[in-house]
DNA sequence: GTACAACCTCCAGCTACTGTAGAAGCAAGC
DNA sequence: GCTTGCTTCTACAGTAGCTGGAGGTTGTAC
């Protein structure tokens, strides 16, 4: 008897691709269930934990936050609702990062447009340092 | 006497637009040099503080973090210097920009997905939720 | 003399983990 | 039955870059 009737937390986390610690953080935040404990107080885990635990992993690898993700396990759980709410926390997280894209190109735009300006001079003329400086005028 | 001969930490703050929080932050960090202080202990400020909090909040505006910042302010004050230094630091800061967008843009194609599979029934059956688990294929 | 703003230090909290210390459990070999 | 060595346990510090608050002075204006 016994083909893996329980898990350890390092067999949950070699099977999830999950830190040990990451897998105690996620318990400890509510995103997994407090585990069921041997008598000497090691948590074991079954099957329901190991897809879980994916669940929890592959909406961070989309880049939800633990909040979205707390929010989609305890829809996920509840079949019968409708998915708009699961629609709107994903539509939301996906304009979060349209956002995080526009504000990153428009610095790139920016570092590339100071690092253009660069003539390979001394410091003492370097464009680069004039930018990120009001110094540039104390020569006046 | 005095038209502004040293300003306080508020002064500061408000010339910069940095919080005060900020500005000590910044002098625990060794961004700004340890202030001088009055008799009671409040800090004062000259003008070449004004301007070496306005190059550090300028190049975290552009991104580089802390200690990119810490260098670059450490070879602004040596203007014989060449600037290639400065030169690879700006584009160090790039690539990672750079990066962040591949990322972030991999991510958003990857969630339009996910999204764009909603029929907007249940959770039962939603395409979302079963992209997140491989609870997918337990009808097998 | 008394408000009240601004300042001081110290510390907790944010995100999402990661790593470490020190102790205890567990399986295998001898 | 003892040692070795791996896994697990709890608890806490640290990462980046601040931000906000508590609780206590100081400075200034009326």
């Amino acid at each position: 008897m016994a083909e893996a009737a329980h898990l350890a937390i390092g067999d949950l986390a070699r099977l999830t691709g999950t830190k040990v610690n990451t897998i105690r953080f996620y318990e400890e935040g509510g995103l997994l269930p407090q585990a069921e404990r041997t008598a000497s107080g090691r948590r074991i885990y079954r099957e329901t934990d190991v897809q879980r635990l994916a669940f929890v992993r592959q909406s961070r690898g989309l880049g939800f936050p633990l909040g979205a993700v707390r929010e989609l396990l305890t829809l996920a759980d509840d079949t019968n609702q409708p998915c708009e709410a699961v629609d709107r926390i994903a539509r939301i997280h996906l304009s979060q990062i349209d956002r995080k894209i526009a504000d990153l190109s428009a610095l790139r735009t920016e570092l590339d447009r100071v690092i253009s300006s660069c003539r390979h001079g001394t410091v003492g003329n370097c464009k680069i340092i004039e930018t990120l400086g009001p110094r540039a005028d104390d020569q006046s």
